[in-house]
DNA sequence: CGGGGGCTTGAGGCCACTCAACGATAGTGG
DNA sequence: CCACTATCGTTGAGTGGCCTCAAGCCCCCG
């Protein structure tokens, strides 16, 4: 159903020095920095987790493949976010950068360390590993019964909750994305779109069709019925 | 959509004596337990999560109801299935004994404080929660991106390896349940295992529906594709 | 300026849903 | 033990929401 192209030619952080580890509150302060361009792959499904990432500017998705080239895109990775933690040995999603993206990251094994005597970092990873699991949770929900507006509308609320600035939502992920993010097709989340123009629930500004406004933010949760 | 009807006359396990904690890698071991009747409340989304749990004989379902009654469930609990495990003070699901069931329990206070002094009970919290989190992982894609029969197919290879004895299956859950564990409508589950008794992928034995024999396990696999 | 990718919009089709009827089963009370 | 009833499951007919296929526009970028 899907075909996914993609240019894998990462550079692999292997050639960075090892880190030193704070024993902070917030476990990726201060470490060694990435870039990846736009489309390019930070790690495959099954590849062993030799690294956690935290994301410094850019986007990242995360996402499943079918064998015949369907895509579930499980989470969107944003400015601050971390992203990559598993607390087996492998990933379990491909991540790939959607625009150019810098990453601060931490080798796995070191954080792991450091969680076996600080018995806070160890709470903070229980604690991010909860969280991924509530937004999973939620997100059975919305694939398994909601409409294709109410699964846009709570995109929406979603994104819009994390990089609104200045009344602007500047969204980094196309139609496509969105559309494997919230189990559709682009055509399907760009008439969903439109009909929410048409309600008058968001504007779109200058020419590319990535920038929103959300005009009226309630009658927008209205139509993501929530649970 | 969907309209539950809830017989919550559930005693509350507040009369219980405190538990005396175990501090084995195995958390739950021989405490306190309660016993539900068939389609009895155990405890419900956004109460405060005073108790986990662990199955000890019989099913349950934990699930999320829209506002108009559509219910997603996000997990089947069998014999020796821990529930309940919520890292913040709420539970996130509603979750309901779907035959007489009887559960194993602890105050979630006290697996916390043991927790605290105690690594390996920490990390077994961790690998708990991890779990819970690729579970979820996977059905997102199968809510997604999968078709009725996909995910019937992928429904009884997952009950056929908790649940089979003897080669049978025997399915403590309805139609209903299962409809709403894959996205789907009962009619389309019962419709798609229709279809794999003709496939000759599957039988049925006695005069109840819910005992089943997988026939051909590698068939019933190529007709879930694998990510 | 030409080519390609991203987005929108329309037309038509299909898969899962809705509505309905029916048989079978299990639980209930006489 | 046997109606009686409610629940569960299956099956059919028809509908509809989302998908598929396609065309066209716009913008970006080489």
């Amino acid at each position: 159903m899907f075909v996914r192209i993609t240019t894998d030619s990462a550079p692999r952080p292997n050639s960075l020095r090892d880190l030193g580890m704070t024993s902070d509150s917030n476990p990726l302060v201060g470490l060694s920095e990435f870039s990846y361009k736009k489309g390019v792959e930070v790690y495959g499904e099954k590849e062993p987790a030799e690294y956690v990432y935290q994301v410094k500017s850019g986007a990242v998705r995360s996402y499943k493949l079918l064998s015949d080239g369907r895509r579930q895109i499980g989470a969107f990775h944003l400015a601050t976010d971390i992203f990559g933690l598993e607390n087996g040995s492998e990933h379990r999603f491909t991540a790939e950068a959607i625009v150019d993206t810098t990453v601060r990251l931490v080798k796995r094994k070191s954080l792991e360390l450091v969680a076996e005597s600080d018995a806070m970092v160890a709470r903070n990873l229980l604690s991010m590993t909860t969280s991924n699991l509530q937004h999973a949770e939620d997100h059975m929900l919305l694939l398994g019964r909601k409409t294709s507006l109410e699964r846009v509308a709570a995109f929406l609320l979603e994104m819009d909750k994390r990089l609104t600035a200045a009344g602007v939502m500047a969204l980094p992920m196309s139609r496509r994305d969105i559309a494997d993010y919230l189990g559709l097709t682009l055509e399907t989340v760009s008439r969903a779109l439109s009909r929410l123009h048409e309600l008058g629930v968001l504007g779109f500004i200058g020419n590319t069709q990535r920038q929103i406004v959300l005009l009226d933010r309630h009658q927008l949760a209205s139509l993501d019925l929530t649970s």
